[in-house]
DNA sequence: CTCGTCACG
DNA sequence: ACGTACGTGACGAGG
C-alpha cells in the first residue's frame, strides 16, 4: 500500500492581513497617487507564505462588503470599528486583481464573515485528511485549531508569524481551541464591540477558563468566585452570551470547495508583473522575474530556446503570409543600420510574429535584387485585413514609402499606446516597455559595440516581435480603462503617417547663405573674443561659465547676483545687471548671442544638411512631451531664432524646394488663451474673443479699470505678461520676475485680474481640486497626465504639480487641436493631388511649401481646416503668411 | 553624463 | 515659511 503524504491546504484571512499591512506600513503611493501600502504588505506576506508553506492548495477568504448575520444578532457589532479608510478601501480591488493573476481563488460569501468561511473550509478540508494552515492576524481564529488544523498568527506588524497548534495554544494562553470562544466572550473586544463582562480582563478570563473550562461551569460555580466577579457575571449574563454568539465562528457556511481552483500552480505571469509595475513594486517584480524559471510559472522569456525560424527566401515569406487567414494577427519588428536620417538607413533585420510563440526573422539585404519582393508581399497584406502590430508606427510608413509601397492599415502601435497611458513617464522604446510591462531585462547598447550576428540577433528580434502581443493585451486594457482608445486610433496613429511624410519631405536650406553667414559670425566672434580678453586682462575660455565667473567675480570684483547649484550664475539676466558697472558684460552678452547662433544654428546645422538635396531632415517625436505636444530633434527645427534680429537672419536660409515654389505659414492666434476661455467659460474672455478684440488690450483695460482707448502700450505689455502667466499657472512671484517689477505690484495685477476674470479664477481652483481628487488632468481629447505630486505635503512639489494641472489642459488641448488640423489638411493634400507639402509644425504654426499657383485654393483651405479643427466656445483664428524664405513671410 | 545656458512655442 | 513661471532640444565644459 502506498502511503499518501498529507497535502497542505492554506487558507488566508484576506481582510485581516490587509488591515495588518495597512496599519503596519507607511502610506505608500505610486506615482499616480494610488495608495499601495496594504497591497504591498499583503503581497509580500503572500509570497513569503508560498515560499515557506509550499501550499498544495491555497485560497483567500474576504469579508463581503455588506453587513453579515452578526449585525442581526447585535446591531452594535463592529459598529465601533471605524469604516475602512478610503486609502485602504481603494486597495481591496488591487488585492483581488493580484490574487486573480496568481490563480488564487477568493471566497467571499454573502452574509458571512471571512472568519466563518475559514472555519467552514478548515473543517471540511481537515475531514478529507489534509493538513490545514489558517493565516490571520486575528486571535479569534485560534478556535479553529484542531486535528490537522493549525493557525499562523501575525505578530507585531507583519513580518513575524507564529504557528499555533493545540499544544502551543495551551502554553501561551492556557486554552483549548474550543475555549477560545468563551475566553474572548469574557474578556470582550472593543474593536469588534464585544462587550465582555466589566471587571474581567485578560487575566481573570484566563483564570476562569483554566479553573472551570467553560461559561456553563463558571455559572455552576458562581458562588465560589470573588463576590464582585460573580455579581458582574450574573448582571451581564445576557450580554456575555450574546458576545459568545458573536465570537463563535459558523462552521456551516454554505459553500462548495473547488479543489481544482484551489490547487496552487500556474499563474498569469504577465498580468501579475503588470500589476507590480503599475503599483511600482520594484523588488516584488524582481523577485517574480528571478523565480520565473520555476516550473510552476508560465512565462515568456527571451532565450535561445525561443522557437524562431529563419526565412531563407522571398518565396518562403510569401508562403508564410499566404497561409494567414483574413483578420489574422501579424507583429512586425525591424532593425536598421545606425545613421542619420534614420529612415534612410538600410534594413538589417526583419522579424514577424504570428502569435506569442511563433515567429520568424530574415535579412532582407541578403536577398539582393529580390529584396523588393519582401516588401511587396508584406504590402499585399492590405487585402487580407490583418491585425498588424508594430512598435513605432512612423518608422513603418518610412520603410514602406522608401521601398515604394504603402504600409497596410495598422491595428496597434505599442509605443504610441504606452505613451498615451502615461505621457509623463518617458522612455517608450521596446526594451523599456518589455521591462516595464513584462519585467524582461534586455541588455542595451548591443547594436553599437558588437558586430552584427544573425544567429544571435535574429532569434532575439523574433522573440521580441512575439512579445508585442503580450504588450498589446496589457496596453489595450489600460487604454480602454482610461478612455484613450479613440485618441490612439483617430489621432495619434493616423498622425504618424503625416509626420513620416513631413520628415521625408525635409526642409530645404540655402547652404551657401548659411556658410557665408557662418563665416561672418565667426569673424565677429573672434573680434569680440579679443576685446573681452583684453578687458579681462587675460585669455580664458569664454564658453566656460566656471572660468568666466572667476574673471567676473574674483578678478574684476563684480558682484555675484545669483547662485546656481554649483556656483555663481553668469546668465543673461546677471550680465544685463552687470552691464551698468562694466563694459565687459555687454560684450559677453553679444558674444553669447553670436556663439549660440554659430554653434547651434550655423555650423551646427550646416553639418546636418544633406549635400545633394540641400535639405535638413528633422525628427518629429510623438512620444516625448508630457502634454501631448510634438518635439523636434536632430536637428530641432522648432526653435530656429526669430525674436532677435541677429538670429532671425538664420531664417533666411530656410526656403522652398524649387523656383516655382513658395513657403506658406499658418499660425493660430492665441490658441492657448482661447482654450482657457473655452475651459473656464469666463464671460469676459469669451466675449472678448467672440467680438474679435485685441485680447491683451482688453486685459489691460480690465485690470487697470481703464477704457480701451486709454490703454497705453506699456499697460498692454504688462497685461500680455499677465495673460502668459495665467496660462502657466504662475504666481505673483513669477510675474514679478518676468516683468521686473516688485512682487507687491505683481500681486496687485494678479488680484485685479482675478477680480475681473472670476471665471478663470474659479476654473483654476476647480482644475486643481479635480487633479487632487483624480490624480490627473485631461485635455479636450481626453489625453491624460498624472500629477501624483499634487497630493504632496512638500510645498514646492505640490506647487509645481498645481501649475502643471493648470497648464497641461491648455497646452495639451492646443496640441490636440493642431494635430487634428494636420490630419485634415494632410488628407486634403493627398486626396486632392496637390504638390504642396507640410514641412514643419511649430506647436501653433504649420509651415508648408507650395506651388504658387496652388496658393489661391490652398491658403483658404488651410485656414478653414485649422479654424474648424475643433469647435470651441470661442472662434479659433488663424493668420496666414507666405514668402520666399522663412524670414520674409508677408501677410497673405 | 550632468550642468549651465539659451533658442523656440 | 516655502522660493516658481509651462513645454521642449542643443551646445560646450568639465567631471
Amino acid at each position: 500500500m502506498v502511503a499518501l503524504s498529507k497535502e497542505n491546504f492554506v487558507i488566508i484571512d484576506g481582510n485581516s492581513l490587509l488591515y495588518r499591512a495597512f496599519y503596519a506600513l507607511p502610506l505608500l503611493q505610486n506615482r499616480r497617487g494610488e495608495h499601495t501600502n496594504a497591497v504591498y504588505g499583503f503581497t509580500n506576506m503572500l509570497f513569503k507564505l508560498i515560499d515557506e508553506e509550499k501550499p498544495d492548495y491555497l485560497t483567500v477568504a474576504f469579508d463581503p462588503p455588506k453587513p453579515t448575520f452578526r449585525s442581526r444578532i447585535d446591531e452594535s457589532y463592529k459598529a465601533q470599528r471605524e469604516k475602512a479608510p478610503p486609502e485602504l478601501g481603494e486597495q481591496i480591488l488591487r488585492a483581488h486583481q493580484i490574487l486573480q493573476a496568481m490563480g488564487i481563488p477568493v471566497y467571499e460569501i454573502e452574509d458571512f464573515e471571512a472568519d466563518d468561511v475559514i472555519g467552514t473550509l478548515a473543517d471540511r478540508v481537515a475531514e478529507k485528511g489534509h493538513q490545514v494552515t489558517v493565516v490571520s492576524g486575528d486571535a479569534d481564529l485560534l478556535q479553529v485549531i484542531g486535528a490537522g488544523v493549525t493557525v499562523l498568527l501575525t505578530k507585531k506588524g507583519i513580518t513575524k508569524m507564529e504557528r499555533y497548534d493545540q499544544k502551543r495554544l495551551k502554553e501561551d494562553y492556557g486554552l483549548e481551541p474550543w475555549q477560545v470562544i468563551d475566553y474572548k466572550a469574557l474578556k470582550g473586544d472593543s474593536s469588534d464591540n464585544i462587550p465582555g463582562v466589566p471587571g474581567i480582563g485578560e487575566k481573570t478570563a484566563r483564570r476562569l477558563i483554566e479553573d472551570y473550562e467553560n461559561l456553563e461551569n463558571i455559572y455552576h460555580n458562581i458562588d465560589n468566585l470573588k463576590k464582585k466577579t460573580g455579581a458582574n457575571l450574573l448582571e451581564y449574563r445576557d450580554q456575555l452570551y450574546t458576545g459568545r454568539e458573536l465570537v463563535t465562528l459558523r462552521r456551516d457556511v454554505p459553500l462548495e470547495i473547488d479543489w481544482q481552483q484551489c490547487r496552487y500552480g500556474d499563474f498569469d505571469y504577465d498580468s501579475l508583473l503588470a500589476h507590480f509595475n503599475e503599483l511600482e513594486f520594484k523588488n516584488l517584480a524582481n523577485k517574480l522575474r528571478s523565480s520565473a524559471s520555476d516550473q510552476n510559472i508560465v512565462t515568456t522569456k527571451i532565450d535561445s530556446s525561443y522557437r524562431a525560424e529563419q526565412v531563407e527566401s522571398p518565396e518562403q515569406l510569401k508562403a508564410i503570409l499566404d497561409s494567414l487567414k483574413a483578420g489574422a494577427d501579424l507583429a512586425l519588428l525591424f532593425e536598421r543600420e545606425v545613421g542619420r536620417p534614420a529612415w534612410q538607413q538600410p534594413i538589417r533585420l526583419l522579424a514577424l510574429a504570428l502569435n506569442e510563440s511563433k515567429s520568424y526573422y530574415l535579412e532582407p539585404g541578403s536577398f539582393k535584387d529580390r529584396e523588393s519582393e519582401i516588401w511587396e508581399s508584406l504590402a499585399a497584406c492590405e487585402e487580407k485585413d490583418l491585425n498588424i502590430l508594430v512598435h513605432n508606427l512612423k518608422q513603418y510608413y518610412h520603410l514602406f514609402a522608401e521601398k515604394g509601397f504603402s504600409f497596410p492599415e495598422c491595428a496597434f502601435d505599442t509605443e504610441l499606446a504606452a505613451y498615451l497611458t502615461d505621457p509623463a513617464r518617458g522612455g517608450y522604446d521596446l526594451p523599456a516597455l518589455l521591462q516595464f510591462y513584462l519585467g524582461l531585462e534586455i541588455e542595451a547598447g548591443g547594436a553599437k559595440k558588437e558586430a552584427f550576428q544573425l544567429e544571435r540577433r535574429g532569434p532575439e528580434l523574433a522573440a521580441r516581435a512575439g512579445l508585442l502581443f503580450n504588450l498589446r493585451d496589457l496596453l489595450q486594457q489600460e487604454l480602454s480603462e482610461q478612455g484613450l482608445v479613440d485618441l490612439l486610433y483617430d489621432l495619434e496613429m493616423p498622425l504618424a503617417a503625416v509626420l513620416s511624410r513631413m520628415e521625408r519631405r525635409g526642409m530645404t536650406v540655402d547652404l551657401d547663405y548659411l556658410r557665408d553667414l557662418s563665416a561672418e559670425i565667426g569673424r565677429r566672434l573672434v573680434e569680440l573674443e579679443e576685446k573681452i580678453h583684453s578687458l579681462a586682462g587675460e585669455e580664458f575660455n569664454l564658453n566656460s561659465p566656471q572660468q568666466l565667473s572667476s574673471i567676473l567675480f574674483d578678478k574684476l570684483q563684480l558682484p555675484a547676483i545669483r547662485k546656481t547649484k554649483t556656483g555663481r550664475s553668469t546668465d543673461a539676466r546677471v550680465l544685463e545687471e552687470l552691464a551698468y558697472q562694466h563694459e565687459i558684460a555687454a560684450l559677453l552678452l553679444h558674444y553669447r548671442q553670436l556663439s549660440k547662433l554659430q554653434g547651434t544654428y550655423l555650423s551646427g546645422l550646416i553639418d546636418l544638411v544633406d549635400e545633394d538635396e540641400k535639405k535638413l531632415y528633422t525628427n518629429f517625436n510623438q512620444t516625448v512631451t508630457a502634454t501631448g505636444r510634438l518635439s523636434s530633434s536632430d536637428p530641432n527645427l522648432q526653435n530656429i531664432p526669430v525674436r532677435l534680429e541677429e538670429g532671425r537672419r538664420i531664417r533666411k536660409a530656410f526656403i522652398a524646394s524649387g523656383h516655382q515654389k513658395t513657403l506658406f505659414a499658418a499660425d493660430y492666434s492665441q490658441v492657448e488663451l482661447r482654450i482657457l476661455a473655452h475651459l473656464s467659460q469666463d464671460p469676459i474672455l469669451i466675449e472678448a474673443f467672440k467680438t474679435g478684440q485685441d485680447i491683451h488690450l482688453r486685459t489691460a483695460s480690465e485690470v487697470n479699470n481703464t477704457p480701451l482707448e486709454e490703454v497705453t502700450p506699456v499697460m498692454r505689455e504688462k497685461a500680455k505678461a499677465v495673460n502668459f502667466g495665467i496660462i502657466y499657472g504662475s504666481s505673483d512671484y513669477g510675474l514679478a520676475q518676468n516683468l521686473k517689477i516688485s512682487r507687491a505690484e505683481a500681486k496687485s495685477y494678479m488680484d485685479s485680474y482675478f477680480e475681473r476674470y472670476s471665471g478663470v479664477k474659479k476654473y483654476m481652483e476647480e482644475i486643481i481640486e479635480q487633479a487632487r481628487e483624480l490624480g490627473y488632468v485631461t485635455t479636450i481629447y481626453n489625453r491624460r497626465r498624472y500629477l501624483p505630486e499634487i497630493r504632496s505635503s512638500n510645498f514646492n512639489q505640490r506647487s509645481f504639480a498645481e501649475r502643471m494641472a493648470l497648464n497641461t489642459p491648455i497646452q495639451g488641448s492646443a496640441a490636440d487641436i493642431i494635430k487634428v488640423a494636420m490630419l485634415k489638411i494632410d488628407r486634403i493634400i493627398s486626396e486632392g493631388g496637390f504638390k504642396a507639402a507640410m514641412l514643419l509644425q511649430i506647436h501653433d504654426e504649420l509651415l508648408f511649401e507650395i506651388e504658387e499657383d496652388e496658393l489661391n485654393f490652398f491658403a483658404p483651405m488651410v485656414q478653414r481646416e485649422m479654424e474648424q479643427a475643433y469647435n470651441l466656445s470661442v472662434p479659433l483664428k488663424v493668420d496666414l503668411k507666405w514668402g520666399a524664405s522663412w524670414e520674409e513671410l508677408k501677410q497673405y
